[in-house]
DNA sequence: TGTTTGCTTCGAGTGCACTCGAACGTTCTA
DNA sequence: TAGAACGTTCGAGTGCACTCGAAGCAAACA
């Protein structure tokens, strides 16, 4: 991965409602200058090529466009889709579970209700995992005020080894 | 690992202030009732006797104390600190930071503006971890409005497709 | 007394999510 | 026109955190 610096790449506006979750299951095409090389969304999303190309072949982030010379041409929907997915990332979801998703998503609004309990199962766990870490967060703090006061008392005595 | 259902194994309290983190430099002598073989504390702790054996052995849980016929003998202090681990393992902290950070409280004193360092960066980690799970319910949430605007939608026009 | 549970060491296997490299040809850009 | 970037398929490697099994023997429990 080399670092661009010509043809400096502006990251697009998210839009809210779109396709972001996968492919939507039609596509427009895409008339506007908002096309990207697969190194200029590698540099976007900092994801390697290798790991773009991996998506897009085990259907993650499928449907991406070609020229007509056979390159892949990013748009700001895939970035959108990618930036979801990323999101989905965060959430601990895994990559099978992802694609199954976009399998979903690309099959249209037949499957809304499956995506929908998919959405809210996950939206459960990231519930589940945040207190979570906020109860390590209190083990931390309860740790941490073991060692202000041990140090303190330490400060106080004059004990300083 | 079958079910334990005879002497029915009852979780100590957690003590506040104690050697949670590891091994403490010195452990005073278990003299009371408070003995756990191994597959009592895995029921309790849900990991495996392979688990807490190998924690014991890559020196994540050190001394462990032993029967005379050198079975081991886990005590509420070993409870504490596999509690404690498991926060840690709840943060992200990899199992060698965690062994890492085992050897310095075994180290004692000397190395509590060290650990202190460990607990505060990890504790930074956290927090932006949970901003980040945050920022991914928001996502997760938008996700899911549109879902319920677009049933909504489809339901008030009947198609039902 | 027989079954279960425990002990040891050792290495191998698992599942995940990449990550990399090879090998070789085509296309784009300065 | 050179060289960077892109394309393909394929398989192998990485790092993590377990997880399992074997072998063979000792101890605890019903």
């Amino acid at each position: 991965m080399t670092v661009i610096d010509s043809t400096p790449v502006t990251p697009p506006p998210l839009l809210s409602c779109t396709a972001g979750g996968a492919a939507g299951p039609t596509r427009p095409r895409t008339d506007g200058q908002d096309r990207y090389t697969i190194s200029q969304v590698a540099a976007l999303t900092g994801l390697t090529a290798h790991t773009l190309r991996w998506y897009e072949q085990i259907g993650l982030l499928p449907d991406v466009q070609r020229s007509a010379t056979g390159q892949r041409v990013f748009d700001r929907r895939d970035l959108e889709r990618l930036a979801f997915i990323g999101k989905l990332r965060v959430t601990g979801m895994s990559v099978a579970a992802m694609v199954r998703f976009a399998e979903l998503t690309r099959q249209g609004e037949t499957t809304a209700d499956e995506r929908q309990e998919v959405l809210e199962q996950t939206r459960r766990d990231v519930v589940a995992r945040i207190a979570e870490l906020q109860d390590a967060l209190v083990a931390l703090d309860e740790k941490l005020a073991c060692h202000v006061s041990a140090h303190g008392a330490k400060e106080r005595a004059g004990t300083s080894s």
